[in-house]
DNA sequence: ACATACAGGTAAATAACATTTACCTGAACA
DNA sequence: TGTTCAGGTAAATGTTATTTACCTGTATGT
């Protein structure tokens, strides 16, 4: 109950600012300046919440980050089988990303070019995503749905990399992408492979 | 004849100074004033040939990419089958991420978030690799190694997001990369799929 | 032989930021 | 009723990137 009690309203306006200029610019190009005065706060109360303008973005990201973790969960609820979970976990991801933009360049583009990043909470939250589809590729090996000659890491990696690959292109150059389709058919080849 | 004339020591000193810093500090975190100083001249002589930072750090990636491309070429000499050509791109894509750490640091973290790199001269180099591996998809569709109901821009995607998600943890934590198993096992999962 | 242009380089000034500091205000509260 | 403290401001200070003005030797055309 103590955590909850309504944040400030300088605050509130300081992330929402920096969340609308993230929608055209990056990270690199925003100012102090710029997201003070788009919040309508001094740029020094920028500095009484937020240690630095990274950590400043690393907060925008974890508010992302525990909604969407909040979504997979529900969107693994009543799902049996490694496979099928698999194929949401996939869906959930590309829908995420395809929703909100901004969130897909934080994680894809700002985030992982700087140490701190891998210190902060909000990677912890990352971490626990990760947990989770390892966890589904070792169910599935056990439940014999899953080869067991390819490493379980490099799975994980094929699974990320292609989602993220995929949304990537999105993000930077503004096509659109069908969700349904694209989590379709990525499903589809990492199950299947790519010979006929 | 008229380009190849050597490049004054002052610049090859900066732009070793720049790789060289790569080797274990992110892009944001390294100063002119350092960059002048580890190649021993003055901070102007960096405007001198190099229109700002980020410049400077696309002209580095420029040598990279310029040599990984030659190597791509050599490696696909002699290689016939669209899935041979395939599994050669992949293995000489993360031989060349494995070889030159600060290659794939630049590449994987520090370019894409500008968007100057993407009107850059390297990025044109970034192009006629994506066409290579794209013109080796249509051949594999046009003989019938490779099925044709799954999007060949999504193949692209999950072949380069499998490697580079792997390589790119490696990066990041310093991971020692067995090339040839991470090749292999990549290569397997793309052609056959993870079901068993 | 001589002005001169110019590549290669320096040193110091300036501009563009991020970050810190000192302070103000009103409401809760002991 | 005086005090504390959250929420906030305005201005100073650091840090870096970038620009500017200049120096020096050497090749070059006349």
């Amino acid at each position: 109950m103590e955590k909850k009690s309504t944040p400030p309203p300088g605050k509130t306006k300081i992330i929402n600012a920096m969340r609308t200029l993230l929608e055209d610019r990056n990270f690199s190009t925003i100012t102090i300046s710029e997201i003070a005065t788009t919040a309508g706060v001094t740029e020094g109360l920028i500095y009484k919440y937020f240690k630095d303008k990274r950590q400043l973005l690393h907060h925008v990201l974890e508010e992302y980050y525990a909604y969407f973790l909040d979504q997979i969960d529900r969107d693994l609820k009543g799902v049996s089988g490694a496979l099928n979970k698999l194929a949401k976990v996939i869906w959930s991801s590309i829908d995420g990303y395809a929703t909100h933009r901004v969130f897909a360049r934080i994680i894809l583009l700002e985030v992982r070019n700087s140490d701190e990043y891998f210190q902060s909470d909000v990677y912890g939250l990352v971490r626990q995503f990760n947990k989770i589809l390892l966890d589904i590729i070792h169910e599935g090996i056990e439940t014999g749905e899953i080869r067991q000659d390819i490493s379980t890491s490099l799975i994980r990696h094929t699974i990320f990399g292609a989602i993220e690959h995929a949304c990537l292109n999105r993000v930077l150059f503004n096509e659109a992408i069908s969700t349904d389709e694209t989590a379709e058919q990525i499903t589809h080849l990492i199950l299947n492979g790519i010979k006929p």
